[in-house]
DNA sequence: AACTGTTTGTTGATAATCCAACACGGTGTT
DNA sequence: AACACCGTGTTGGATTATCAACAAACAGTT
């Protein structure tokens, strides 16, 4: 996201269209929603609509890519070195999701013509892979699976999280999730795998 | 209001600075309320208000008389024939600032620069003119005293209403306002008045 | 197949807003 | 008096959105 200034007019137009949209998915499938339905609910000229998207779908994914984005600023600005702070990077993930939990929800809900929870799963890979590698001294291959593993858990578990209502903490659900994960890889003997 | 069609931007334009002048109306004396604040707040460019209103006080006046206009045909919905009937209409009345609370308890709060408690007491007026017309057999003179002390005794009755917070519903204030007024019409001796 | 209703995608002219800039006035400080 | 800061009122050119209309595609019905 540049910090070059943006018109006004542009802003509010996409502005308005990305909330519609959001406030349209609750009420109804991704399947039901029309461009002609947006612009109306937006009160903006379909024309106008043509001109900032291609399509309805094209709405959709700029909204999920600009969350993804947001998310991965929003981590940036958190040191990670050790494994410690991987507990802290979890938890600061967890915050995001919290902080953002309107639209997360909408989005982690949305079925069909969407990449939204492989895009956090990409999200979620990267702060893994680099918070905790203490996988590394096995093949490379093995990794994969390792990380697919516990991203795909962390994942889920997070999304059951904020679509139950977020009742544990951040903090707590960061111990739980780096306790799952430091068990699997602490204190197993990997006796099955080969390098 | 015409039923002509306004353009959507204007409509927007229009509908923010309002929104922004009774925010800022809320949090400051008007005084101390500028253009360049009111824009900032409804995030709409300077050159874009003057080519709407003349200043902040057009923009506050023009609010006013929305609201007036607006009160009058609420009002004009409801047939007004007999006394009954004038009860009925003081019902409305106070329910149509009960429906706009919101917007009428900033614009009773204004100091300074504001007309609107008077154009409210001159609805209130035509109202009870309308409604009450049994002072007529005494001289025009003496009817336009009553229907003073009247309307002003009904409308800060119903703003202390307002501003107090509505406890009260509005078919009691109907009745104590009516009970008030027709106590002074009828029962009383009117020895001392000359026609 | 024909019909109807709805939505889509596009177009061109017009309207509205934005932006940056300018000169001026008011206020407070030195 | 001079200065700095803030808000005002205005301007012109550029950008963006609106509007109404059109042809085409799609979905459902007969």
């Amino acid at each position: 996201m540049t910090t070059e200034k943006l018109d006004r007019r542009k802003k509010y137009t996409r502005m308005v269209l990305k909330e519609s949209l959001l406030e349209l998915l609750q009420e109804n499938p991704l399947s039901a929603i029309t461009v002609k339905g947006i612009c109306e609910r937006a009160d903006i000229n379909r024309s106008t609509f043509y001109a900032h998207y291609r399509d309805q779908f094209d709405l959709l994914e700029t909204i999920e890519n600009d969350i993804i984005t947001d998310m991965k600023e929003y981590l940036l600005n958190f040191n990670v070195q050790k494994k410690e702070d991987a507990l802290r990077m979890t938890e600061k993930l967890i915050e995001y999701f919290q902080a953002k939990h309107e639209e997360l929800e909408v989005l982690l809900k949305v079925r069909g013509e969407s990449q939204f929870e492989r895009k956090v799963m990409e999200v979620a890979r990267h702060l893994i892979i680099h918070g905790w590698n203490e996988a590394e001294h096995l093949g490379e291959n093995w990794s994969t699976y390792i990380s697919t593993f516990i991203v795909s858990g962390s994942v889920q578990v997070i999304k059951m999280w904020l679509l139950d209502g977020m009742k544990e903490s951040p903090r707590d659900m960061a111990i739980l999730i780096n306790n799952l994960i430091n068990q699997g890889i602490y204190g197993n003997r990997w006796e099955h795998l080969s390098s």
